[in-house]
Parts: C-alpha cells; sequence; structure tokens
RNA sequence: CGGGGUGUAGCGCAGCGGGAGCGCACCUGCUUUGGGAGCAGGGGGUCAGAGGUUCAAAUCCUCUCACCCCGACCA
C-alpha cells in the first residue's frame, strides 16, 4: 500500500474530548473517528487491526469446536418478554418502533436468540453438547459511554453460547473457553489477569473476567504477588492480622458527646478504629437490619446481597432509622436490640476481642463490648471490603490492587435462560429436561483500544506483531532522489511477494514526517532508504519496540525482515 | 437522573457590547530534505439553534439542542 493512497490522516494536536491515551493515540493515528457520543468510524487501518483480532479469537473458537453463525442484532420485543428481560434489562437495552408501532431491541446480547434457535432445532441429548459463537455489533444505551472504545454505545464483540445436556458438560466447555481466552490474550501480547468475578445482570453461577490490567480500566482487582489468586474488589476476599485479644472485662457505658462516626469515637476514646464496631441500617426485602463491621472496614453491598440469594437491599435513611426504630445514626449498636435482625462481618465474630459499640442512645457507647457475650448473630458472612496489603486466601502473600478493563467474561448460566424460555431436550430416558447453558464474551473494538493502553510510548503505539495493520514500513528519506526511490520501491515489492504487508512512504514529505508517521501508527518494522544508503549503499531496518537499528545490503532486506518478524511474534 | 462545564474555520483555542481572530491542517509558488521545515501568497465562518434586550449581540437574558467531566449504574 502506497502511503500516498492511504486513507488516513494523523494529528499533531489531541482532540480535547479525549483522555485515555488508547483514546488519543488512535485518534491522532488516523484509526478511528467519532460521530457521536459513543459512537466511532474504524478507518481503513483500524479495521485491518480489528481484522486480526477478530481472526484471532476466530481460531481459537474453531480450536474448540465452537461454529462461527450470525444471529440477527434487531430483535423482536416478544423474545426479550419471554426470559423477562424486557422489563430487567433496564435502560440499557435500545429500543424503539417500526411504523407499525411494534416494538424491538438492537441487540446488547444474544441469550434469547440463541436460546430460541437452539430450542428448535435442537430436541435430542444426542445433538449435544453445541457450542456456536459470532462476531457482531452489539448495542448498549450506555449511560456513560468513556474512553473512546473502551466503553461505547455501539461496540463489536464476540459471543459464545453453549449447550449441555448436565453440568458436568458444561463444566468441560467452560474450561475450553476459560484456556482458549488465556490463549487469545497471550496471542495480542496482553498482560491480564483472569478473577472471579460477579455474575450480575447476566446472572448463573460461576464466571470470570478476563482483566487487562490497565490505568484507565473502571474496574478495581486485587491479585496474589505470588500465586495466581485474582479477583473483582467486588468479589475478592482476603486474610488479615489478627485483633489484640483481651480477657473479659465488664462491659461499661462511656459519655461520647459529639462523637457520632468512627473516627471521632475512635479519636475521643483513643482507640484504633477497629476495635469500634460499625453498625450500619439496611433494608432487606423490606425488613430492617443492622449490619456490624470493624471500624475500618467498609461494607460491600455485593457481597451483602449475594449473602441473601440477589434479594432486593437498601441503605436506610437516618429519617427512617429515626422513625421506624428510635434510633438516631452516630450511637446505634448492636448491644441490647432483640427486635432487629442482626448480621455480622466474620472479622469482627471473634472470641476475647473487646470493642467499642454504639449504646443505641444519644451521645453514649458501650466499651468491652464482646461477640457471644455482648452481642451474637447465626448470619456471619464475609461482608468487607477487601484491601491491598492483605493476605491472599489461598497462599497468604501479599494482595495488591490494580485497574483493570475487562476484555473477556465467561459465564455458566445453567438454566437461566432454558427454564423460563421452555428450552428443553430428551435424555437418555425420555424425560425433558431444560438445556444446561454458558456464555462467553470478549470485546473486540475493546481490544483494540485496550492493545493500545499496553502497547505504545510517548511516540505513538507500538503494535504487537500478531496484530499490526501492516508489518513493515518502507521510507525512501528523499522521494525525489531517484536513486533511493528505485531502491525503496524494489524493497516494497519484493517483500509483497513474500507475502509481507508493507506500507511504502512514497508522500514527498520531509524524512522527520515520515518518521514521525510511521511511529504514531506503531508499524513494527522501519525500513530506511537515506543518508546511509547513499553514503555506503547500505540499508537501515529499525525496530519500533526497542529502536534499534541495523544496516543492511538492500537484497538482502527482505530476508532480514522476515527473520526479524519471526523473532518479534 | 443529580452536580459542573463547553459549543467561534477540518482540529486545538483566544475574543465576551461597535472591525471574526491566532496556531495547526489545507491550496499556490520558491527554497529545504534523517525526527512533525522556512519564506511569500491564498481559500475557508449562519460565532450550535430559536427567541428576546439594545442604535448595535459571538459577547447580555430566556429556551432548545449537542458534547465533555464527576457521581449514581454496568455484559
Amino acid at each position: 500500500m502506497k502511503l500516498s493512497k492511504l486513507f488516513f490522516r494523523t494529528l499533531k494536536e489531541v482532540p480535547g474530548d479525549a483522555e485515555a491515551i488508547s483514546h488519543i493515540l488512535l485518534l491522532r493515528a488516523g484509526y478511528i473517528r467519532r460521530l457521536g457520543s459513543g459512537i466511532y468510524t474504524y478507518l481503513p487501518l483500524a479495521k485491518k487491526v480489528l481484522l486480526k483480532i477478530e481472526n484471532i479469537v476466530r481460531e481459537e473458537m474453531i480450536n474448540i469446536n465452537s461454529q462461527e453463525l450470525l444471529l440477527p442484532a434487531l430483535q423482536p420485543k416478544e423474545i426479550w418478554e419471554i426470559s423477562g428481560r424486557w422489563k430487567k434489562y433496564g435502560p440499557e437495552l435500545m429500543r424503539f418502533k417500526d411504523r407499525h408501532d411494534k416494538e424491538y431491541a438492537l441487540g446488547p446480547t444474544h441469550e434469547e436468540v440463541i436460546t430460541d434457535l437452539i430450542n428448535r432445532e435442537v430436541s435430542s441429548y444426542k445433538q449435544l453438547p453445541i457450542s456456536v459463537f459470532q462476531i457482531q455489533t452489539k448495542f448498549r444505551d450506555e449511560i456513560r459511554p468513556r474512553f473512546g472504545l473502551m466503553r461505547s454505545r455501539e461496540f463489536i464483540m464476540k459471543d459464545a453460547y453453549s449447550f449441555h445436556r448436565n453440568e458436568e458438560d458444561l463444566d468441560v466447555t467452560y474450561w475450553d473457553m476459560f484456556h482458549a481466552y488465556e490463549k487469545i490474550l497471550n496471542r495480542m501480547g496482553l498482560n491480564f489477569k483472569s478473577v472471579e468475578a460477579d455474575s450480575g445482570a447476566i446472572g448463573g453461577s460461576v464466571s470470570h473476567e478476563f482483566m487487562v490490567l490497565t490505568p484507565y480500566g473502571e474496574d478495581k482487582i486485587l491479585y496474589c504477588s505470588s500465586c495466581s489468586y485474582a479477583a473483582n474488589l467486588e468479589k475478592a476476599s482476603s486474610s488479615y492480622e489478627p485483633f489484640d485479644t483481651r480477657d473479659f472485662a465488664e462491659m461499661d457505658i462511656v459519655s461520647t458527646p459529639n462523637a457520632k462516626t468512627v473516627d471521632e469515637v475512635s479519636k475521643f476514646v483513643g482507640v484504633d478504629q477497629k476495635y469500634i464496631l460499625k453498625s450500619l441500617m439496611y433494608k432487606i426485602e423490606g425488613e430492617p437490619t443492622m449490619i456490624i463491621l470493624a471500624g475500618d472496614d467498609e461494607l460491600n453491598e455485593v457481597k451483602l446481597k449475594n449473602a441473601f440469594g440477589g434479594k432486593e437491599i437498601s441503605m436506610m435513611t437516618p429519617d427512617e432509622i429515626k422513625q421506624k426504630l428510635d434510633l438516631s445514626v452516630g450511637s446505634i449498636g448492636p448491644v441490647k436490640v432483640n427486635n432487629i435482625k442482626l448480621i455480622c462481618d466474620k472479622r469482627v465474630c471473634v472470641e476475647n476481642v473487646s470493642f467499642y459499640a454504639g449504646a443505641n442512645k444519644d451521645g453514649y457507647h458501650f466499651k468491652n463490648v464482646y461477640f457471644k457475650r455482648d452481642f451474637y448473630s447465626d448470619n456471619i458472612f464475609d461482608l468487607r471490603v477487601s484491601k491491598a496489603g492483605e493476605f491472599c486466601p489461598h497462599c497468604g502473600a501479599k494482595l495488591v490492587e490494580s485497574t483493570g478493563s475487562e476484555a473477556g467474561h465467561v459465564f455458566k448460566l445453567g438454566t437461566k435462560y432454558s427454564e423460563p424460555m421452555k428450552a428443553y431436550f430428551k435424555d437418555e430416558n425420555g424425560k425433558e429436561k431444560p438445556f444446561e447453558m454458558g456464555c462467553y464474551g470478549i470485546g473486540i473494538s475493546r481490544l483494540l483500544s485496550i492493545v493500545v493502553e499496553q502497547h505504545h510510548d510517548e511516540f505513538g503505539i507500538i503494535w504487537p506483531a500478531t496484530l499490526c495493520p501492516y508489518q513493515v514500513i518502507v521510507i525512501p528519506a528523499n522521494v525525489k532522489d531517484e536513486n533511493q526511490l528505485n531502491t525503496a520501491e524494489m524493497i516494497f515489492h519484493e517483500l509483497r511477494d513474500r507475502g509481507i504487508s508493507v506500507l511504502f512512504d512514497d508522500r514527498d514529505d520531509r524524512a522527520g514526517v515520515k518518521f514521525k508517521d510511521a511511529d504514531l501508527l506503531g508499524i513494527p518494522i522501519k525500513i530506511i532508504i537515506g543518508g546511509h544508503f547513499s553514503k555506503s549503499g547500505l540499508i537501515e531496518i529499525k525496530i519500533r519496540r526497542d529502536g534499534s537499528s541495523n544496516l543492511v545490503p538492500p537484497d538482502e532486506a527482505s530476508v532480514y525482515v522476515s527473520l526479524k518478524l519471526r523473532q518479534l511474534i
């Protein structure tokens, strides 16, 4: 491809609304352009990279016997009503009416469509398992699109679905997918962690997210500095330094005027925050419930919700607490409350530890409050937000926190969709059973961004050799020098004939401009025919990633480059 | 949806009652040619839109629209 003919343009200045480095570089290098909020055009360079991403994904899917198909993006309302998600999915679902006033959604995901299809086509256990995938544009009416391609309203995704006769069979495919995802991300040269995740709106039991470590990620993860443990912050657990124990002392009431928060009480009585019990009032399915945590901990609402099977939970307002329970925030505590349900984080459920706790009387706290002796609950769960610096639940090494961006997500759905959609097959005994399902997504267009987040420097993008839009760029420093131009053209043709994808910078620009553009675009190898060539007849081959360069005779260029390319992969 | 902000040339911005400007990009010419060149000349605008105040509005007021940031939300 001659650069003079390539539909692209690089920008020196950064469009004001770009913040993430990947967004800035993809705009500056002429890969993407914004059409509206969260809507982007992929220019030819980006399309080439997308195809490479897709093909890596495609290969690994086919490797584990998943078959490619293409489902409709346009989906009638009815199918979403059967699964119950027309109501449940919320405003993120792009909806509209056609001219007959019939309602539709633009698919954000395809569980309904595929379950319906498989139900129609598959009726016997003999046809199972079956695994299918598609690469398609999806739509989500995101509350707030962000960071360019990282969170957009129209995006490209690979989603796969599998159907099984039982859980054991699902388990096999689930882990096949899991390992395929690892391979895919490794082939793209990404540094990532697979984490245990909350399954959120899609539902199901087991779920892992593939988090790529990036500064502009929207999720926080904790991972072990030693073993492979990693988890989404909302799911992470940890072990921690034990409390100091003390023999029982008599409980006492102390005046704590104007000390309401844990911090204030801690300062007033001169005791570390962790020895002050934090008592929070929540409504769980309407029932007022007191939640007890150590003072320096924060409640993890996701853990709370999961502990109660996904029931509706909400924090009570100070007014509600006053009206319904005649307690005021700042002096609430678990001691001597009989009519309120009590839930404890397991960290505070240890004997021989002396706590302070609200006395349920304005301006007073109890001291020497002991678990079991002074407060007790059967409802003991891990409810706290784990923190960096605490210890891995598997191996005990320190946990590290990082932000990450979700590149992929695998779920075991079980019968969450097949049951309500009455998607059944006949088992060996002729009995009707719902399909056991799994679903597996990878954000194709998001990966374009994620890869740039991890592969760039101050000069621009540095594509891994597996994803570059072109492998080599041939640069005659001065196109008016016929000797340079002819040699460059010869090398260009030779490389092309070897099946190497190559750009030829035939533009009548100064060398500096061409170098800057080549670096910005992120082409792995530059071949420069310029000053060195005119002096010594040697051409320069420069590697984008480390800036190293070598001088070789022109007729050895193509061999040298093919060799280098193999090393770069 | 709440809070904050911005809409002026393709991009980045200044101007904030009286001439629509600067830098980059673009076009022409000459020079230059190894890390985003120099000089000279040139084209490009419904100052987001509608209404209002004023002798006079990009500038002040009202409404609408679009976009961005923070938060709530989130396969």
